[in-house]
RNA sequence: GGGCCGGUAGCUCAGGUGGUUAGAGCGCACGCCUGAUAAGCGUGAGGUCGAUGGUUCAACUCCAUCUCGGCCCA
């Protein structure tokens, strides 16, 4: 064919083409520029000049107010996702033109750093008691910086913009200060109790626990069933007593010998209870049952023989037992039984009293055991029967006092060190421990289960024992188990009204939680659900690393803040506030009472409480000296704008600065909360050292950038668990690429353009106006997303614009134009004003998510001049009346008709008819007249990147190529004639071609022309 | 064990007052281009919408149960 003819001299035209050109590399070498742009940024004091341009352009504040990691070990990738999403909304913020100030800041009391900072004293040889309390704090002061350095540059290489130089920590003295102050004010509002609660205590550490400070592992332990023998009933007796049900086994009945009443079946029997802390029967107070559950008489007929067991088991023939009915034949088979009847119905509320099992041992033990009804009681395990114990469970506690038993009256036989300690023990159990608490068997059962064993045994109130697995609380530290025990504690009241009439805090804190937003929505329940059914904060810890509590209290037990009238207390308050404002907390831990009273009240009697608070609670009030002390927010009124931590922070962070705000200033902190899930592997498991799943943030830096995980949290759905894995971060790695190119053509398609050469929206073709209506809708859906905190929405409309729109679809079409046009080709200049357009808001659009690669490409981009920082921008204002849906349909039909001539196309390349699409110029027939019309005014041949094209309105061929989605379109694939073009590679007509110029079209011949005259 | 939430192609995500063949991008396979080239273009194959049962003319979408997973609590 006439291919053959063609010259080949490509190289000659060259250089009179316009090939895109551009010092942005392909590759970003991200691991290695990464750390150059902070470094740049840090130079430039950017985060100040973002404040600056803010203040001067008179944005609206937005604020973010920052969770508190806590300050001890390294960042991880879920410390690292979580800033990185507040970075998000921050720059996504500030971007849509708002104010948004960041002040990162850090939660630095507390426990784990004690734990650690003890340890470390312990390696020099130094024991807890061995170190003085100021010196200790000054150690946790010192751990904490360290770790907050650390932590500090990890979140920095995340890209987290932020005023880094002034962030909040928890324990700065005025932070302390003002923790101080906001729990004095709590103090004051009336909503402060103080109560002798069962508390998880750890022996080991010498210290109350909170929730948050335990964790649950399986631990074995023994378990016993005792006997509680009846002491006495309520009915009168014997007449009208029930018959013992004679009937059901007469054989038993014999065995009663004299006994024919169930009055003297019942006071011959015992009530059988079933534990796992054997060491908590000395503090027995009370048996606890469920009126719900179905009780009976049972008699033992037979035991197991020795012989068959090789030991003698404990119950014998003629014993008699109160169990629940669901369980006897659990209980016999555990206690050996072989044999038993049972003898009548009972109703445990007709027992008026039991003995306690250790009655015989000691005086102290011979007063009356009652019977409770409690609904904590169930017969899917044990006897039905609860062994309760007053100091030493949460249900025991509540079921005493719901039965109208005091708080005072409860027996309290365990010290701090979990041994038993009270003047009135029998001698046997003096002094023995619970749980070890050092030596290499620290955290193993102590002396007290055995000794309480060997005891019950003999006085023959051990029915059986043996072992069994239980899944219990251990602290969070050490590792060792807790157990419960009454101790004197502060807790702030949630149904407690003010001392000035406001509600309740709970009724309070309900109320906020209406007025709060949640992202995603259906979070809110969960906050809500927990703050309804929370029980009293427990505020106080007998511990060294923490904010005090101040209070004095009062030769009456009470707190100053209720003691002394409310201006001799606000005198008190002044008095230690400014003590601690001044010289830090070791002004409240080196004072006696008489410092903050002498003067105002007799200090004789007084004493000063040396707890320190909750961390939760310092954190609770970081709204306060962080947004409030530094007049971000308004003192009294104000509210963040959001707060976004984890999910688990609607039992923590979200909750404590919810209580504080309310108890002091009846309302919620923050206006939105957005909670996000946590990191799972790719099989949705969560990442735990010994499964070996996790993922370092430094790991992700070093092999594929920071920027690679930004797109990750930013594609993922974060209301939900983040699945990530090597294969899930290459794909990001992907879509990286794909915009990173997207940028790279633009920046090398924009060499040397200027405004000077843009044309109006009216001037330019069609496809350009297609074009602009995509960039006005994806501005729309820009700004709502990212004012909606939707990221992933954002990165799939980014991708499949940059992927499709550009990629495929307008960059394609468009290098023609683009390459071989004139310069002064007003299609040429539309495209690159259009160009310049999608790079202006590419660039801004993806700053807030690739805030490295969109700084490098603003930087060589044209736009350079405009600021020292894409970062220092906003979205650029565009234009509504870019949308027109006429005009997109219109477009949408084309495209339509395109997939048909490249579906056709692909045919002709498989079987080798064509290579490239120049090389054909197909006849496309379309059935619909509006089809077709959406042609008008366009070179289809330049759509479909052929050398020509023919419209043709008809049926087409049968043996036309169609698609079945697309009916009434069909192209017979036509191959190109004529020669190509040296220039710009289409096929043409050579007669046609300027005598100048015989191997190129006439187009190129004038571009050609134009160029070398302006040369 | 309890509370809250979730389970749509290999991956990340769309979708719908319940109603024709469930979508996109990426990846994958195959092909093209060689003037975006460790790039670009095209075509194609992938889904019992976690499982089961129910309501309904009709369910991936509503209800129940189960299962798997996450957070919190015991």
């Amino acid at each position: 064919m006439s291919n053959e003819t063609t010259t080949d001299a490509g190289n000659d035209y060259r250089d009179t083409l316009f090939l895109p050109k551009t010092d942005f590399p392909m590759r970003g070498g991200l691991p290695k520029a990464e750390p150059k742009w902070i470094e740049r940024w840090d130079e430039m004091r950017l985060y100040d000049r973002m404040r600056e341009d803010a203040k001067a352009r008179g944005a609206k504040p937005f604020i973010l107010h920052d969770g508190p990691p806590y300050a001890n070990g390294p960042i991880h990738l879920g410390t690292a996702m979580n800033k990185i999403l507040k970075d998000l909304v921050v720059r996504g913020h500030q971007m849509l033109g708002y104010d948004a100030s960041y002040i990162p800041g850090w939660d630095c009391h507390g426990l784990p750093i004690e734990w650690k900072v003890e340890e470390e004293f312990r390696a020099k040889g130094r024991g807890k008691d061995d170190v003085p309390g100021d010196e200790f704090r000054a150690a946790c002061r010192e751990y904490a910086a360290k770790w907050i350095e650390v932590q500090k540059q990890g979140f920095r290489r995340c890209g987290v913009e932020g005023d880094w130089d002034n962030p909040y920590l928890t324990m700065n003295f005025d932070s302390e200060a003002a923790t101080v102050r906001e729990f004095l004010s709590v103090a004051m509002s009336g909503r402060l109790v103080r109560g002798s609660k069962p508390i998880m205590w750890s022996p080991v550490e010498r210290t109350a626990l909170a929730e948050a400070e335990v964790e649950y592992h399986d631990r074995k332990v023994p378990v016993i069933w005792v006997k509680f023998p009846v002491k006495d009933v309520n009915f009168d007796l014997p007449d009208g007593m029930p018959s013992l049900d004679v009937d059901n086994d007469p054989e038993a009945l014999r065995m009663l010998v004299d006994t024919e009443h169930v009055y003297d079946a019942l006071m011959d029997a015992s009530v059988l209870i079933w534990t796992t802390t054997p060491w908590t029967i000395p503090a027995n107070q009370a048996v606890s049952f469920n009126p719900g559950i179905t009780y009976g008489l049972y008699v033992v007929k037979d035991v197991m023989s020795e012989e068959e067991l090789g030991f003698t088991p404990f119950a014998k023939p003629g014993d008699k037992f109160v169990i629940a009915d669901a369980l006897a034949s659990n209980v016999f088979e555990a206690a050996k039984v072989s044999d038993f009847a049972r003898l009548a119905d009972i109703d445990p509320s007709t027992i008026a009293s039991l003995s306690h099992p250790l009655n015989e041992l000691s005086d102290f033990y011979k007063h009356d055991i009652p019977m409770l009804a409690g609904d904590h009681v169930t017969d899917d395990a044990g006897t039905g029967f609860v062994h309760t114990a007053p100091a030493h469970g949460e249900d025991d506690f509540l079921v005493w006092i719901a039965n109208g038993y005091k708080a005072s009256d409860i027996r309290d036989i365990v010290n701090q060190d979990g041994v038993y300690e009270h003047d009135e023990l029998p001698e046997p159990l003096k002094g023995l421990d619970i749980i070890r608490t050092s030596g290499k068997k620290r955290g193993e059962q102590g002396k007290a289960n055995p000794e309480v064993m060997r005891l019950l045994t003999e006085a023959g109130n051990l029915l059986s024992r043996g072992v069994t697995m239980i899944r219990d609380a251990h602290s969070w530290r050490s590792k060792a188990p807790v157990i419960r025990r009454a101790t004197p504690q502060w807790f702030i009241a949630m149904d407690q009204a003010g001392s000035d009439g406001t509600a309740p805090l709970r009724d309070l804190a309900l109320k906020a939680l209406e007025d709060t937003a949640f992202v995603p929505p259906q979070l809110r329940n969960r906050i809500t659900s927990m703050v309804a059914d929370r029980p009293d904060w427990l505020i106080s810890r007998q511990r060294n690393w923490g904010v005090p509590i101040t209070l004095l209290v009062s030769p009456d037990g009470e707190p100053h803040t209720v003691a002394l009238p409310a201006d001799k207390a606000n005198e008190v308050n002044t008095r230690i506030l400014d003590a601690i404002a001044a010289e830090g907390v070791e002004a409240w831990f080196s004072a006696d009472a008489a410092t903050f009273l002498d003067g105002i009240e007799d200090p004789a009697g007084w004493e000063k409480v040396n707890d320190v608070l909750d961390v939760w609670f310092d954190s609770g009030t970081t709204h306060a000296f962080t947004l409030r002390d530094r007049g971000i927010i308004d003192e009294q009124t104000g509210q963040a704008d959001v707060y976004l931590e984890g999910s688990d922070q609607h039992r923590g962070w979200f909750q404590s600065s919810l209580l504080e705000n309310c108890a002091t200033r009846g309302m919620a902190p923050y206006k939105t909360v957005v909670t996000h899930g946590f990191i799972v592997d790719a099989d949705g498991k969560k990442m735990s050292k010994s499964l070996g799943n996790t993922v370092e943030p430094q790991q992700v830096a070093d092999q594929f950038g920071i920027e690679i995980l930004r797109l990750w949290t930013a594609s993922s759905d974060f209301t939900e668990d983040l699945r990530i894995s090597d294969d899930i971060l290459k794909t990001n790695a992907e879509s990286y690429r794909r915009l990173r190119n997207t940028l790279r053509y633009l920046l090398g398609a924009l060499e040397g353009y200027s405004e000077s050469e843009a044309v109006t929206r009216e001037e330019m073709p069609g496809l350009e106006k297609w074009v602009l209506h995509r960039l006005a809708e994806s501005d729309a859906l820009v700004r709502k997303s990212y004012a909606t905190f939707d990221y992933k929405r954002i990165m799939s409309a980014m991708l499949n614009f940059c992927g499709v729109d550009l990629s495929a679809i307008y960059f394609d079409i468009r290098k023609d134009s683009l390459y071989c046009d004139a310069p002064t080709d007003v299609r040429r200049r539309a495209t690159r004003t259009v160009m310049s357009l999608v790079l202006e808001r590419l660039l801004t659009w993806l700053a807030p998510i690739m805030p490295f690669t969109t700084e490098e490409a603003f930087l060589m981009s044209h736009f350079a001049d405009r600021a020292d920082s894409v970062h220092l921008l906003t979205f650029p204002e565009t234009s509504a009346s870019w949308l027109d849906a006429e005009l997109a349909s219109r477009w949408e039909k084309i495209f339509k008709v395109r997939r048909v001539v490249t579906g056709a196309l692909e045919i002709e390349r498989r079987e080798k008819r064509i290579g490239a699409s120049l090389e054909a110029a197909p006849e496309v027939y379309i059935e619909d007249a509006g089809l077709i019309a959406a042609f008008e005014g366009e070179s289809a041949a330049d759509l479909f990147i052929t050398s020509g094209a023919t419209l043709i309105h008809g049926t087409g061929p049968a043996d036309a190529y169609r698609l079945e989605d697309t009916t009434g379109v069909s192209v017979v694939p036509v191959k190109a004639s004529g020669i190509k073009c040296a220039r710009s590679w289409k096929y043409f007509d050579p007669a046609t071609a300027d005598p100048a110029y015989p191997d190129i079209t006439p187009r190129d011949a004038a571009a050609v022309k134009a160029i070398r005259s302006a040369a």
